[in-house]
DNA sequence: CTCAACCATGTTATATTATTACATAACGTT
DNA sequence: AACGTTATGTAATAATATAACATGGTTGAG
């Protein structure tokens, strides 16, 4: 079990709160928003946490403590994700990465790296906000 | 003042214990590192951190909540950095960007971002380890 | 079946990271 | 000197994350 679907309960309580919401969560507001659902405590809301970063169902938001919801398949695979994040309007958007991806693993390549994953943040102006 | 040169007293006993570590420090483990400097407090430490962040100085690995002098003089023009992560052995290095930059900041015009900075971390293991 | 191993869950407490708020001092300009 | 501005000092607290331990369910070997 646990190696692809079949999300326990408190994984997919989760899931889905950070899926319908617009922007990142934040755990101790995911931990607020399922408090009627019968989940009580930080452990709770962390330990679905990792276990979805590590499905590739959601990706953290290092710069902002925050997560979301994968907004590609890709990523199931890769575990390698892109984001702009817009300085004004706090708008996240995942790339699509593929493009992205080849290159940056051809990149790692040279470095002499073996590459696992990586994690890439543009800041900046939306198409909105520029 | 404060545009290029001219740290303050903190931001330099700041800098000059980033710049003498081998390895990323933390804003607490430099707090207790600078207390016989005389600097007592987390805010003292943040302030400091910020702007020399600003400045390009050092940047933080945002994946570990920890800072890194600049290991090349890009960044102060950029305010953007890359760094490879060793899951193993934990040394972070800043990669040279220059190629990897002018790639991200053509994509970022491609998906029609105004583009400000980015910070890329690269997870895996390094030479030694792999 | 039964018990042992494993995994998910629940709960309390605590550790770690970061900021707010306010007071004081130093500095440059007029 | 009087003022605005920036840097500093300090105490308190907020926000983020983990440790440690207890309980409960499921499964599969014997
Ligand atoms: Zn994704
Ligand atoms: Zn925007
Ligand atoms: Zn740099
Ligand atoms: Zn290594």
């Amino acid at each position: 079990m646990q190696r692809q679907q079949n999300l326990t309960k408190n994984q997919k309580i989760v899931l889905d709160v950070i899926e319908k919401s617009t922007e990142p969560l934040k755990a101790y507001s995911i931990l607020s928003n399922v408090k009627k659902k019968g989940i009580n405590a930080p452990p709770q809301v962390y330990r679905a946490l990792d276990k979805l970063v590590d499905m590739g169902k959601i990706h953290k938001i290092e710069s902002k403590n925050a997560f979301v919801a994968c907004q590609n398949s890709n990523c199931k695979v890769s575990k390698a994700a892109a984001f702009s994040i817009c300085e004004s309007c706090e708008e996240v958007t995942e790339i699509d990465n593929s493009k992205i991806s080849k290159y940056l693993s051809s990149f790692a390549d040279k470095i002499g790296m073996k590459y696992k994953k990586y994690n890439l943040e543009f800041f900046g102006l939306c198409k909105k906000c520029k």
